[in-house]
RNA sequence: AGCGGGGUGGGGUAGCCAGGUUAACCCGCAGGGCUCAUAACCCUGAAAUCAGAUGUUCAAAUCAUCUCCCCGCUACCA
């Protein structure tokens, strides 16, 4: 990373990876892409950056499918279920979305079929044949995975056609022996597909200058791209047989949908185009993604590991082929996050789900507090309940909110409820401390740093209790006339600290900054900027200090770990939908 | 199997690319203090052969080689 790379004028886009909308999100998923991204976002806007933040469901692939034929229900009832759930989800986690729209859209249908045709206008379409495992009963291609049958190395019965779980080897779905299709269990035959593909040897010299050039990429992000080119590109097939997704507008391949690979990324550049839409400026997204209009722009990517090929490589490719259009200045790949040591599963319901966070009666905030701390930045993290518990009780109340709760109510007992405007000495040490912390997570934070971020923000909260403990307050107030001015200057310091930390936190904890500035009766417009300056010029009067938070008791963490590790199966979501 | 990333006190992480003070931070634990604050807060302390082995170097958590373990990708899951 370059640390000296500073947020420069110019609007900043943020985009978080479309989720697959073929379940509902785990705590994986908030970690890993979403609840970043809004840090991030979050931090943009308060910085005064002209910030858009959008994000989708994508709903189109063979997964969706397969699952409208399992659970008998059309594909639009199913997508529409989920997505309802996902987006109520990020809502309550106050993810701030400018626009959370979905693949099935007609912006969305439209602008993938232009983008298609401008890349086959430029040259960058080729056509071939493929031979694949076709279900005569379910009428459908199946993709390689969809094919089970028994491993001819291991003799594993329940062998997957592109790979066996028994024996880890990688294998193709006609060397299965047995082979059945997976929803059905009848025999698949062999039929033969016209296809398109898209021609990325041709990029290759272009794509690899320009991974080479973004020095500001993680380590992991920048190897396994240059990985990738290194082992050399072939074409890569973008239509698929299936009716459900984006029609193929090219004569010949009507009946053909592009493959979901092809058509998710481009949801970035649909959603914004229909959030410009949407508010009166149909050609504002121009200023985020037009390589003329949008040139002070810079797009930010939040995505998953095992995205990482796709938006290094494939995404930037179609970028390229389609020309005229903004690359992603950062690809902000990340880890996994597990839970109790071990890798969430859906299918093994190990890890926690997010449909009953909403109920559980603890606040988003005190969840996107921890998450913070398992944005798995590096490596892989881990959730683990215990840490769940101590960490928001130590250091979420304990250290944070008691700073803020003890100052409050100091000014409120014993003050009155007033401070009056005090001279402030910017020579104090501890008023230097603000100016410092600010600066440097401003430094981390233009760096995607955010975990670190927090960490700052902690420690400057530990010096506030120190310095109110050295002090003593409690003592000076029962004291001279001098010492109760003393004492007046110090609890004013403190609650200039509680602002401070009040701001920083927003990108954080967005709910509880804006309750700590209600009740400290704050109202800035500039908040960025007021960070460590003296919040008024005559008497200053809060309103009654209320505890910010509560503590997390043993049954309170048992009764959550009884509900959130559960996962509702589809089936009955899609009955409450009904019924509802 | 190939490619990429990771393995750091009891738990969670930073440091590694640009080798160099007693390996940093948070939680937990032990002892002490304070009483404004939600038994909160403050101080002190114990605890790590930096996955293992070999090498390069005056000097290695950091560089190189090999081994073991975990995760992701390998082009038709997304």
């Amino acid at each position: 990373m370059n640390e000296n790379e500073e947020i420069q004028p110019g609007r900043i886009l943020v985009l978080c990876a479309l989720p697959y909308t073929n379940a509902v999100p785990h705590i994986g998923n908030i970690v890993g892409s979403h609840l970043p991204a809004d840090i991030f976002a979050r931090y943009c806007r308060l910085r005064g950056k002209e910030t858009l933040f959008i994000g989708g469901a994508d709903e189109n692939g063979t997964p969706t499918e397969v699952a409208t034929i399992e659970l008998h229900v059309s594909p639009k009832q199913l997508t529409d279920a989920l997505y309802l759930i996902h987006k109520k989800i990020y809502n309550w986690f106050w993810i701030s979305y400018d626009n959370f729209s979905r693949t099935s859209t007609s912006t969305h249908h439209k602008t993938t079929q232009e983008f298609f045709s401008k890349i086959y206008e430029n040259g960058y379409i080729s056509e071939g044949v493929l031979s694949l495992p076709y279900c005569e009963h379910d009428k459908l291609f199946l993709p390689d995975r969809y094919v089970e049958g028994t491993c001819p190395y291991c003799q594993y019965s329940k062998a997957r056609g592109d790979q066996c779980e028994q024996c880890t080897r990688l294998l193709d779905p006609d060397q299965l022996l047995k082979p059945r299709c997976k929803i059905c269990g009848n025999t698949p035959i062999v039929k033969e597909s016209k296809h398109l593909f898209l021609e990325l040897e041709k990029l290759i010299p272009q794509l690899d200058e320009w991974i080479r050039s973004n020095k500001h990429w993680r380590i992991q992000v920048i190897s396994l791209a240059l990985g990738w080119i290194k082992e050399g590109l072939k074409r890569r097939c973008i239509t698929r047989d299936l009716k459900w997704g984006v029609p193929v507008p090219l004569e010949g391949y009507k009946e053909k949908v592009l493959y979901v690979w092809f058509d998710a990324p481009i949801g970035y550049l649909s959603f914004t185009k229909e959030w410009a839409e949407t508010n009166n400026m149909p050609e504002e997204w121009r200023n985020y993604w037009d390589l003329e209009k949008g040139k002070e722009a810079k797009i930010y990517n939040f995505i998953g590991k095992d995205n990482i090929p796709f938006h290094t490589i494939f995404w930037p490719a179609m970028i390229m082929a389609h020309g005229g259009l903004k690359l992603p200045y950062n690809v902000i790949g990340l880890q996994y996050c597990n839970y109790e040591g071990d890798k969430i599963s859906k299918s093994r319901s190990w890890g926690i789900f997010c449909e009953k966070l909403p109920e559980s009666g603890v606040d988003s905030d005190v969840w996107r507090y921890y998450l913070t701390y398992l944005i798995p930045e590096t490596k892989d993290s881990d959730f683990k309940w215990e840490d769940f518990e101590n960490r928001v009780n130590s250091e979420y109340v304990g250290n944070i909110g008691n700073f803020i709760h003890r100052t409050s109510t100091f000014v409120w007992k014993y003050l009155g409820g007033e401070l009056p405007a005090v001279q402030l000495n910017k020579e104090e040490s501890i008023v230097k401390e603000i100016f410092l912390t600010k600066k440097k997570i401003e430094e981390l934070l233009d760096n995607v740093r955010l975990r670190d971020a927090l960490t700052e923000i902690l420690s400057l909260s530990d010096k506030g209790n120190r310095y109110f403990q050295e002090n003593k307050p409690w003592e000076l107030i029962k004291g001279s006339e001098t010492d109760k001015e003393k004492c007046v200057h110090i609890i004013y310091v403190c609650t200039l600290l509680s602002i401070s930390l009040s701001i920083l936190l927003e990108p954080f904890i967005p709910k509880t900054s804006e309750r700590i500035l209600n009740q400290l009766n704050i109202n800035f417009q500039e908040k960025w900027d007021s960070i460590g300056h003296p919040f008024s010029k005559v008497k200053h009067k809060i309103n009654e200090p209320h505890v910010l938070f509560e503590k997390l008791t043993k049954e309170k963490v048992e009764m959550l770990k009884a509900t959130v590790t559960k996962m509702t199966p589809l089936e009955e979501f899609l009955r409450k939908e009904k019924e509802s």
